[in-house]
DNA sequence: TCCGTTTTGTTCTCCCGTTCACAAACTCCT
DNA sequence: AGGAGTTTGTGAACGGGAGAACAAAACGGA
């Protein structure tokens, strides 16, 4: 899933805990807007839906940011997590597809409340350039290499069809992004250093779908 | 992620290989179109993005569909993993939530030719109502259980805000959906023998951000 | 028929991730 | 000050998945 060819800087947090690092920090985010100060292992567990015990070791592999007998103080837990993700910065992104999904993620506001900004929308279609989404203007696609010269953005979104998906990537790559989402379907092959993370609805409705059968089956018998 | 409770039947099929089937199914596709009436297990994988090894070892769960020396015919197989997954039949599914995301969702075409298909789109906002999308009108959420119950729906897809989120999977598991595919943020706490998935685009946003961090801090050192 | 080539199916080993269990550390009450 | 109660941080056991490697099987040509 994700390539590393860079040196391995001070701590190595394994892939398992970084992808639920994110889940934390949303629930500890709900804890504090509900004027929770100080929240047990076993608590922060539950808000996330895991484990307490791997909670626990995802977080120690972050450091010692809890008080035994107490457990951790909420907001400063949160802020550690958000400065070992990355996301006390804002990070520019541009949205590359701006057709059903697209509009749709332009309007998310979740993205901006969680340390990314929407810097550019693009599209190749010229009957949609000018658009407004979002209180951003539709450009054209051509207009990649500047904006992401001009704004220093390192993370890009592929919401075209799957024929465009590969190409797209491909001018994104050459001109300085090092990490796409992608939810087009098919696989997008990119240099080492790049990475990719594909978000498939399909597959997890066909996933539901195995399980649903088997359901099924069990009934029979 | 998955709860299991029924009796296990027959083959046991690990959860890692049964989210690769839908991979598989589509490189099979995308190569039946093609033209291709045969390939080999390298040639499966490299369309799909995995190790060969992987790819024999995951199809060797299903039986032996493959033909030594020569490889796999890719109709064939294609027809054993659709059947494995259970999406030969058309699952009726419900969209609940009809905002942006929800748009989207109903404008997929590739819902439809995977073996989905969409019978209604239910959303609380009485605004709503009765606007077409997709074809399909936007019905009243308390529409749910008739609709449930008229078509069979095991299948259902959350795509409300958070705070509704919770309140939907209720009333879906206690019409009889079993089987749920959730876009709102937050844990849904759903009783066993219900399969919940959750799609979160925060989360795959934030574990890019981590990466791209850990390469700036690679390059100062 | 026999041998070389190709490719599958499977075994074996290693590694990552999960979970249990407990000692260390902290608070509070007496 | 000391003991009871609570909760963290981590060592250790366990399970599952990834990948290398190879034997078995099919094919084709001589
Ligand atoms: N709509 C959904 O809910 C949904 C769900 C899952 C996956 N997807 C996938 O997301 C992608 C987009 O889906 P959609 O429904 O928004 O499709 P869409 O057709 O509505 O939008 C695609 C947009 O991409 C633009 N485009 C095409 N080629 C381009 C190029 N080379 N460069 C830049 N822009 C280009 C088109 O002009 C269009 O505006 C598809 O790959 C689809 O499979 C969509
Ligand atoms: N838009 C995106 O790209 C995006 C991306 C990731 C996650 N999400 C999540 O998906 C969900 C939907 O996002 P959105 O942008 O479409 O929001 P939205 O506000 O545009 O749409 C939500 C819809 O749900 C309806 N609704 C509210 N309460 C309801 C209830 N109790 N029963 C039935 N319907 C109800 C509303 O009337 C509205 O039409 C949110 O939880 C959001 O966090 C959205």
């Amino acid at each position: 899933m994700t390539a590393r060819t860079s040196t391995e800087s001070a701590r190595d947090i394994p892939e398992a805990t970084v992808a639920r690092l994110p889940v934390y920090l949303r629930a500890l985010t709900t804890l504090s807007e509900a004027g929770t100060g100080t929240c047990s292992s076993e608590a922060l567990a539950a808000a996330a839906g895991v484990n307490s015990a791997k909670l626990r070791k995802d977080l120690s592999y972050l450091g010692s940011y809890g008080t035994r007998g107490v457990g951790y103080d909420v907001d400063y837990l949160r802020y550690q997590i958000a400065r070992e993700i990355g996301v006390t910065q804002d990070w520019p992104v541009v949205i590359v597809g701006i057709g059903n999904l697209g509009h749709a993620l332009a309007n998310y506001s979740g993205f901006r409340s969680r340390g990314f900004r929407t810097v550019a929308l693009l599209d190749a279609d010229p009957a949609r350039h000018g658009e407004m989404v979002a209180g951003i203007e539709v450009q054209p696609f051509d207009d990649l290499e500047s904006i992401v010269a001009e704004h220093g953005v390192a993370i890009g979104v592929i919401a075209t069809p799957a024929v465009a998906a590969q190409a797209v990537a491909d001018r994104m790559v050459a001109c300085g992004i090092t990490s796409i989402l992608n939810f087009a379907a098919g696989v997008l092959s990119v240099p080492a250093g790049v990475d990719v993370r594909k978000v498939d609805l399909s597959v997890e409705l066909q996933v539901l779908a195995y399980h649903e059968q088997r359901k099924a089956q069990g009934e029979l018998a």
